[in-house]
DNA sequence: CTTAAATAGTTACATATGAAACCATATAGA
DNA sequence: TCTATATGGTTTCATATGTAACTATTTAAG
């Protein structure tokens, strides 16, 4: 796509400023993508945390790690990196947090000495089963305001930005 | 819009896995909005990161607060934080940093003597200069892989988000 | 087998960011 | 006018996260 197609109502889907093409020195923000992106996420998930964070105590890092241990099946460290592009640092400080405070415990791995299958304790599970829930409202609440065509353009649009930063260089 | 109203498209255009509705006390990370954009956000600005940020020696806040100032109009502190939802001593840190090189400069208000005006440094605008169009062709390498109706229908949909943001508790 | 290179995970250090307390100035109410 | 409260901005402290170096184990090359 090129920038000379930007449709006038997409230039117009911004926040109120007056919006008309700006000079090669100047850029507005706010019809800026990767701004945009970050803003939005950064909200969604202030407005997530400003509700259930100090309620059930976790940070995001282990919010996705819970998450993704609620599907039942065991995984490593390095899984879950992968699946979520999570630094392994910030899973391995996750990890530990979580098995100290008992919702997570660490199996080694009958293939590989150095690996360590992860999954929930009872006490996980039953956080989750609070947690999960209240996460599914947050997300209906938001979801509330877009109708189901949106919404399934908006991934489907999402997962083709993802698949891009694949192949562009510096996109992992 | 309802939790059931997903169409099988949405719910399958999702990363590979096998989709399917999920036990209300699983969680499919992948199909949860604030995950996907939390992810896509932080791939993005890792990707335009990765190719611009040592060369220009920025970070993300003082990124949008050069990118605010690219428009020519003085602004204060505040009204960057308001416009950026920017924390207003994440935006303090981004001033002092960029004032300590030069980039941007502080005149004191007229109106609010505890205020000051932010305005570019003829070197925040060459660096600019030669940012913004790295900026753009970054953006653009991302959006080729949609067309322009994807485009719009994205950054509506974002506004719509954002708008509905500002209505629920802990959106701001 | 033996050794070099790769990999799972951790630790140490540096940076980025937010919350709360703080200072200086501005504004509103008496 | 005087005082209480609100506001712009900074500093202090705590947390979150990435980079690089490190340990232990595994895999591959000879």
């Amino acid at each position: 796509m090129q920038r000379t197609d930007d449709t006038p109502e997409a230039r117009d889907a911004l926040d109120g400023e007056a919006s008309q093409d700006t000079p090669s020195c100047e850029l507005d923000l706010n019809q800026f993508l990767p701004y945009r992106l970050n803003r939005l996420a950064e909200r969604t998930s202030e407005a997530m945390f400003a509700r259930y964070g100090e309620r059930f105590a976790i940070n995001v890092a282990e919010w996705r790690l819970l998450a993704w241990l609620s599907r039942g099946v065991p995984m490593t460290a390095r899984e879950i990196s992968l699946r979520t592009h999570m630094d392994k640092v910030r899973v391995s400080r996750a990890v530990k947090s979580l098995e100290s405070r008992e919702l997570i415990l660490r199996r080694p791995s009958e293939q590989d000495q150095r690996a360590q299958l992860l999954v929930l304790t009872a006490e996980g599970e039953a956080m989750l089963a609070e947690l999960i829930p209240e996460a599914r409202r947050f997300e209906d609440e938001l979801l509330c305001a877009v109708n189901a065509r949106q919404y399934r353009d908006l991934l489907l649009t999402m997962q083709t930005l993802e698949r891009q930063l694949d192949q562009l260089p510096g996109g992992d």
